[in-house]
RNA sequence: CGGGACGUGGCGAAGUUUGGUAUCGCGCCUGGUUUGGGACCAGGAUGCCGCAGGUUCGAAUCCUGUCGUCCCGACCA
């Protein structure tokens, strides 16, 4: 009866996954569409989420050596214009101011889709010397890309997001760091938003307009399609050499300096749904989760029971995030609704359990239930709420395992893109042609060529050829 | 951007074919009874039927346009 109800006010993932999805963020009060096409109203529980990932994040730049900075958010057509691959690659989708008021204006300005441009103009004012390298600045921001297909989260007219952008004295000290930002990603994904991922490089065909190299996160969601969760890219020094950057050397020389950028954006809380939700909602990794025990008083009008559970929340305020639910809906109704918001433990408290000096704890992810002292849990939550952080891990891992095959033909490879949902992993001679088939006849892109590397075959999975990277192929959102 | 579906109180729907005073369930408000998996009783409020034109004595219903949402594809760091 209970899963029936559940079931109505939730559409089941196997049923129709993005309905799911779109349900999911909804019920949870994460984020509502507004009336402007594609983009949204983030709520508090999803702003909050957000702030959470966002100063984990924040605190890791810093801990990097890395400032923050604040740049425009128009950019003028003939700035963008500088960089050839770049423009081309982000004009189909800019949005352009042309007017103030009723007045033309005498250049366009484009709403930034991303701030590289806006970044080289800063530097290419400030820097002279090579003792004024590096520059590792960050920027919270919002950029705008007006995509013909949205879905909240995932992609949005607008986004929020954080834009790194370094710029260095060598290639050497440019490429570490765009290696040690990305580890940052996977870093952060992994032990914060309990999220499995692979970290590689994208081939030529899938990285950033402009960059020398880009480095990828990818996260396996829920139904088998990929998500690129993070990137890190490396630019050399061609940026520099379209805006124009120089600076004087250690020996006397001019020389232009090596860049990087990277970013993580709120695209990371559609992957948390997708990857730890479930059919009664949203399932979210403690360490993020704006409320991290909720205290549900039971036949809470009887006397002391309110007390009672104030008191327990009382005691969790130096250990975790905790909300007491006094509101006068039901038990059922609350644990379905703070279900629903993925709210990673549950402690309930009815007379019986304070007579006794006990609550009833729930974990949100497997539904698991135990009786604790309540003298207890200040020091059991912690303890509780890592277990979980580590059950969904493992869970998450476990899925990606199960969803990851590998393939050594054509045959074998279209096979599994039209019947198993997931990564594929294949040999690839690194020809674009190869990688064009393999969209066009299975439908697949390359997600990345991973830095662990397994030889799986000597030849290439779509021509035949020698081939020496092996790949992850697959769906992507 | 193509193909399909859909916009009716906060949510989900009926009504549209055949034009004639806006309907149901949930939720919301007030009071009371309740409380270990979405409680119950009584009373009450909430709609320019997505928006804009048109046809008509009269439009949720017919016509045109437009905006938005969902699904599938294309596109997309």
């Amino acid at each position: 009866m209970a899963e029936k109800k559940m079931v109505e006010a939730i559409t089941s993932m196997e049923d129709n996954f993005s309905q799911w999805y779109t349900d999911v963020v909804h019920k949870a009060e994460l984020a509502r569409h507004s009336s402007v096409r594609g983009c949204m109203y983030v709520q508090p529980y999803g702003t909050a989420l957000w702030e959470n990932m966002r100063n984990e994040l924040d605190r890791r730049f810093k801990e990097t050596g890395h400032e923050n900075v604040m740049l425009p958010m128009f950019i003028p057509e003939s700035l963008l214009q500088k960089e050839k691959d770049h423009v081309e690659g982000f004009a189909p989708e800019v949005a352009w101011v042309t007017h103030g008021g009723s007045e033309k204006l005498t250049e366009r300005l484009c709403i930034r889709p991303t701030s590289e441009v806006l970044f080289c103009d800063y530097y290419a004012g400030i820097v002279q010397s090579w003792r004024d390298l590096p520059k590792l600045y960050n920027q919270w921001a919002s950029v705008c890309r007006l995509e013909k297909t949205t879905r909240p989260f995932l992609r949005t007219l607008e986004f929020y997001w954080q834009e790194g952008h370094t710029l260095h004295e060598t290639a050497d000290e440019a490429k570490a760091e765009t290696e040690q930002m990305l580890n940052v990603y996977a870093d952060f994904a992994e032990q914060h938003l309990a999220m499995p991922v692979v970290k590689g490089r994208k081939t030529d065909k899938e990285k950033f307009a402009g960059a020398v190299a880009t480095y990828t996160i990818e996260a396996l969601m829920h139904d088998g399609q990929a998500l690129q969760a993070g990137t890190s890219h490396y630019f050399g020094d061609g940026f520099a050499r379209a805006f124009d950057i120089t600076f004087t050397g250690r020996s006397g020389k001019v020389e232009y300096p090596h860049q990087t950028s990277w970013g993580m954006t709120t695209r990371m809380i559609g992957a948390v749904i997708m990857t730890h939700g479930d059919n009664s909602g949203l399932v979210l990794p403690p360490k993020v989760a704006p409320i991290q025990v909720v205290v549900l008083p039971i036949a809470q009008h009887k006397p002391g029971v309110i007390d009672g559970a104030q008191a327990i929340a009382d005691s969790l305020k130096d250990v975790a995030r905790v909300k007491v639910d006094a509101s006068d809906n039901s038990p059922g109704w609350k644990f379905a609704q703070w279900e629903m918001k993925g709210v990673p433990l549950r402690v309930e408290c009815g007379p019986r359990d304070l007579e006794a000096g006990t609550c009833v704890v729930v974990t949100r992810h497997n539904r698991e239930k135990i009786t604790v002292n309540i003298a207890d849990l200040p020091e059991q939550i912690p303890a509780l709420l890592q277990q979980v952080h580590d059950g969904l891990y493992q869970k998450a891992l476990a899925h990606r395992e199960s969803a990851t095959h590998v393939a050594t033909s054509m045959d074998e490879i279209c096979s599994i893109a039209k019947t198993k949902p997931g990564f594929i992993k294949a040999m690839w001679c690194g020809d674009l042609a190869c990688e064009m088939q393999l969209k066009e006849q299975a439908g697949i892109t390359s997600r990345c060529i991973p830095f662990e590397q397994e030889k799986l075959a000597d030849t290439c999975v779509c021509c035949g050829k020698p081939a020496d990277d092996m790949v992850y192929w697959g769906r992507a959102y």
